[in-house]
DNA sequence: TTGTACGCGTTATCAG
DNA sequence: CTGATAACGCGTACAA
């Protein structure tokens, strides 16, 4: 391995001013710029980045964190923060949290050993406090698709008022008025504000809220079926949204088993629009959650606040939108 | 942030010591390793993990490149690379390299100049002639999906051919006989590998390659749905084999749009059993490819040749296998 | 504009 | 078994 002093002793300067050619630029003559430019390429010369690390006290590392690392969901919002970060030169290290309070524990503390300068966050069973509690630590970090009052400058989230809001309505527009709705954990704040943005739609169209039609999931596949199953036995429903598109998938496989055809006898809406929703059957109407451009907002954050880059305006709540396919029945009578 | 020297000073011990009892373990009595012990307790001391590896030469930490972060293959992948490694306290930083030789190579040098211990390469663009090139550089890595003779030992592959060879055999168990076929890029290697496998079956069953039957797509998904319309057009057939799940899904929706019944007038396969292959309707008859084993043994060969720890044997290369589900019309007559 | 010298927090090689 | 002390490769005041 060729070092910073082979190259100086090869230019003929000091290693300092080798050092100066690599950062400041500022205060180096050209004539002694082209010198140690020159004995760099000769020689190969690779900076070592952890010996930069250690002096500057500055790893050029940022620590991801989501619940899967695989998962339909994680994939883009990976994709895009790893591409911002990487064409400015930060690398970025992955860890899985299994939306488990453990687990995430560990994975912040195993990030933090590594020295990352930033850490991005899709945490789920983590605690107000304690995240509240970590920012109080030395390594700054965003929150994705969670939102804290106390530490809201350090949140990113989506409108999922607003989501639920929209999906209820394209619903109403079409013409159903028994409308089903399977949620998310109510312990997650993301799956309470589609609730609630589902019921303020509703008492927008004077139709009130009939809990017979609702049934708690957990957000998994699985418990999209079980709770088509438990609602198509305990009442009548034209129309089904399910707090996210996985469950929506499973409510659908396990109708089609119920011999109901879709759209005509069942609309169905999903949330999120996660890619594999266009392949299934009927191509599933839903909403978007724009992923993609909140991890790059997310890297830019970190771009920001601690590596001090100017950035696009930090954009810290996202709307979405109606994506319409052809799993709801229009104009139902 | 607490160095080891404050906690030598509080043990009453030297630096070296309390070196030792975080690494060697061996050589120290019982009642100093107490003393320090308490001492770092006490003072919650983390060792900087970026001097450690400045001094022991060894980043702790493995690159991973792969084409594209986000897509359904890659995911699962990632998951079981990145968890086999976290349970050794090493860490994965990830790159994308869009199947693109100057994309993967940068990504490389990237990962190279972050000082990574070991690489898990999948890469499609680059050349044989630079990956044997590498080979001779200090970092060890792992090739996924991808045979190179000179460097067998560095891969990591699927059998292929048996793949092409079990869809090909079950289409003709159902009775097929004219089985069009949609194949990948033939300059990877491993889309020759499925339509060599493909063709062997026919022969088998004493049935003659038709050239009509072939179509050559690119593995993504539009390149099925136009496979498709070509072979539709041009030549009869009841069934069609695609040599991924993405083409297939491709070719599934344009058949539909073709208002072909499936699988009664058209049974189609894919390749790879990707996870949304269950969801697409009908549910996808497919090949397994046993990514997340793949990617832990790919974690195991970094663990064993680089860091000399005992894992189980390395195997290099994994059996594909038939995954039954309803895109394929049984007992075709 | 350039060079000197020290510090970053550990590991590792010697003696003792 | 333990303690000095020299690396590791680079950044950065401070001095020149």
């Amino acid at each position: 391995m060729t070092t910073i002093y082979e190259v100086s002793k090869l230019a003929g300067v000091s290693l300092a001013t080798v050092s100066r050619v690599m950062n400041n630029n500022t205060n180096v003559s050209d004539a002694t710029r082209k010198k140690v430019t020159i004995a760099m390429k000769e020689l190969g010369y690779r900076p070592n980045s952890i010996a930069q690390s250690l002096a500057s006290n500055c790893s050029n590392s940022v620590g991801l964190l989501v619940s899967e690392i695989h998962g339909p969901f994680y994939g883009p919002m990976m994709g895009s923060i790893e591409s911002t970060f990487r064409a400015q030169a930060k690398h970025v290290i992955i860890a899985a949290g299994h939306s488990d309070v453990e687990h995430e524990q560990q994975a912040i503390e195993f990030l933090i050993n590594r020295n990352c300068d930033g850490l991005i966050l899709h945490v789920e069973a983590l605690s107000d406090e304690y995240l509240i509690e970590l920012s109080k630590g030395k390594t700054p970090f965003v929150l994705l698709n969670r939102y804290i009052p106390e530490i809201a400058h350090h949140c990113i989230i989506l409108d999922n008022v607003k989501g639920g809001y929209l999906a209820a309505k394209h619903m109403l527009e079409q013409g159903h008025i028994n409308i089903a709705y399977i949620s998310g954990p109510q312990w997650k704040k993301d799956a309470q504000d589609r609730l609630n943005g589902h019921k303020q739609a509703l008492a927008e169209h004077n139709i009130p809220f009939n809990e017979q039609l609702l049934y708690h999931g957990d957000f998994m596949e699985d418990s999209g079926a079980e709770g088509f199953k438990y609602l198509h036995n305990n009442t009548q429903f034209s129309a089904l949204i399910c707090a996210n598109d996985e469950m929506a998938t499973g409510a659908i496989a396990c109708a089609r088993e119920s011999a109901l055809v879709l759209p005509e006898q069942l609309s169905v809406m999903g949330f999120d629009n996660v890619f594999f929703t266009r392949h299934i059957y009927p191509p599933l109407t839903t909403i978007n959650y724009p992923i993609n451009d909140m991890g790059k907002m997310a890297a830019n954050w970190i771009l920001s606040e601690v590596y001090k880059k100017t950035t696009p305006p930090i954009q810290t709540v996202f709307e979405p939108e109606l994506v319409v396919r052809q799993s709801v029945l229009v104009n139902a009578q």
